[in-house]
DNA sequence: AAAATAGTTCAATCTGCATTGAATTATATT
DNA sequence: AATATAATTCAATGCAGATTGAACTATTTT
């Protein structure tokens, strides 16, 4: 009888980042920087919040490193957001390494009226 | 000029999926239910909780979808939660698929100083 | 120098939810 | 019938974070 195996992934990580992910907003700022648009107005206006709502979003998310900063090299004034791709590979494998439907495995019966009770499996077979 | 593509994924759906995991009491108890731990004493002795917070727990996990609860044959007092396998292969395809590195496009700079300035990868080739 | 532009930061409010302890339900045992 | 067991529900508390409006910073334009 095995123990349980440790998860595959760091918890607080994992749920950090998935925190940051857990807001419908946020999920469609991500997918307009993934579209290619990136500056704070374009997203203000796509999703219909003021600029410093956004300005909010973008920090959980860059907080969260899942998403880059840069000035624009012409105008200052200009900060353009965009998709951590690095962040993104390590947040699906981390992801994927979690929920993988194959970790998952059959009851144990170390609690309840069948915790006691001798199952066919454990019986060895020595003859 | 292409416009912006829809998401994947319903973002509604996907985010009050994501707010279920995104804490890190829940990832472990989805993390023991794939171990095949499943009844909520057991579930309180690994994470050090009282059952009615992992009443808790489980309920929000149930209410996203992602598990499913069982009373014991034989004796109906214990409880078992398993996790929904179908659930979890929906989350994992709404997942990759609004996460795929490969829908990163490049920068659509309709913002900003550059604009205006008329790229070369824009310029028809006519003759 | 003054005004305009793009964005961020700050303070206040409101809401959702994790946590706690007590009460309750349902079932089984004595 | 009374008690014990497994779990859920309820009420109250505390905190994190989404939202709002105003103030502020940095940069560019006039």
């Amino acid at each position: 009888m095995k123990g349980i195996t440790r998860p595959p992934t760091n918890l607080q990580t994992l749920a950090a980042q998935l925190k940051a992910l857990a807001e419908p907003k946020r999920l469609m700022i991500l997918h307009l920087l993934m579209e290619g648009v990136q500056c704070n107005c374009e997203l203000g206006d796509a999703l219909k919040l003021p600029p410093n709502l956004i300005s909010h979003h973008l920090r959980m998310l860059r907080e969260a490193g899942l998403i880059n900063v840069e000035r624009d090299a012409v105008d200052a004034r200009w900060v353009y957001y965009s998709i951590n791709r690095a962040a993104l590979d390590e947040l699906n494998t981390a992801f994927g390494s979690f929920f993988d439907p194959d970790r998952i495995k059959p009851r144990r019966p170390t609690c309840g009226p069948q915790s006691s009770v001798v199952r066919v499996s454990d019986i060895a077979v020595t003859a």
